[in-house]
DNA sequence: TTGGAATGTCAACAAGACTGACGTATTTTC
DNA sequence: GAAAATACGTCAGTCTTGTTGACATTCCAA
């Protein structure tokens, strides 16, 4: 407890942007930002009976079709249930499609329908645009560094699926 | 819909940063960080009948100590009625006092006692060594930039209220 | 002084997360 | 071939945290 107020410990200089008000900036920045971030899809769904978990559903299915359902579950962390009550309202209104694996029976291969692929599209728009302004905004070198720092602030496991994300494409 | 492939739509080299895949690794490098972000606080929260919304009200509490629950609610985006029920319990359970103002009857002033304070710092500590974490692994320009892409990924009046609490202190 | 606006409280409800228990089909292991 | 493990679905119940609606108090201005 009670971490010092220059984190560096005597470098000095060097180690300014450690400071306890410099992080907590960086927390209420990470706040803030996270609320625009998902604004535009909520907005989106709203209207729609659907919420963010069917958003992050919907996107992950989009990057990786045929993901099976436990792949999903890995990724998103939440139980099979709370999975589960989403990717039934979505089957049941046409957006995925489940299929048995062949290989392996017991799985099922999940997939956007053409009606998915629509709605993904809509989000990824809306919640890309703000990204492109943003990033526009700030410039490739702060770019880099938004992912730097990101990237730095994950589990471990979480880094590890987001890079083979990143691979997969 | 459909954005192109290559949104600067001619410019080409310099706005590669700028891709539609680019983007989409932002949008999960983001959903993977936030979950990060969060752990370390929801790990000691857990134990305690407390959740998220009990630390962002405490958190913004110490931040402005003596703010107004209407203050708060602009600050955390959430009804009133929601934010009442997590103000209760604190208050019941002693971490947060709620004064009636002095010039305007109708206020009540927030703060936190001592056992707040010491919850506080417990949280806030726990959150600030995954960001100094992250800092460090990044350096100081990725850093600048981790901030300026947040900034700019903000609602307008999220950016007023983050910047309105950088100038407070 | 009275009526409207602002501030905050209480009650009821919904979404979405969780745990725990159970059932079924399939694969793997001994 | 029988037993154990895996993948998936489901039912039931709880918790947190968001919502709306109704209501009390206080302030201010017509």
């Amino acid at each position: 407890m009670a971490e010092g107020q220059t984190p560096g410990g005597g470098s000095g200089q060097a180690l300014l942007y450690l400071t306890d008000e410099q992080l907590r900036q960086g927390i209420e920045a990470m706040f803030f930002a996270y609320r625009g971030f998902t604004a535009d899809p909520d907005r989106i769904l709203e209207g729609l009976s659907y919420g963010r978990a069917h958003h992050r559903a919907i996107h992950f299915i989009h990057c990786a079709p045929g993901t099976t359902v436990n792949n999903l579950l890995a990724i998103l962390g939440v139980t099979k249930q709370s999975l589960n009550r989403v990717l039934r309202t979505l089957i049941e209104d046409g957006l995925v499609t489940s299929h048995v694996g062949r290989s392996d029976k017991r799985e099922r291969h999940l997939t956007l329908t053409e009606a998915g692929e629509a709605l993904e599209q809509q989000l990824s728009d809306a919640q890309r645009a703000r990204m492109r302004d943003a990033y526009r905004k700030a410039g490739p070198e702060a770019v880099a560094g938004f992912k730097t720092v990101l990237e730095a602030m994950m589990d471990d496991d979480m880094r590890r699926a987001y890079l083979a994300l990143r691979e997969g494409r």
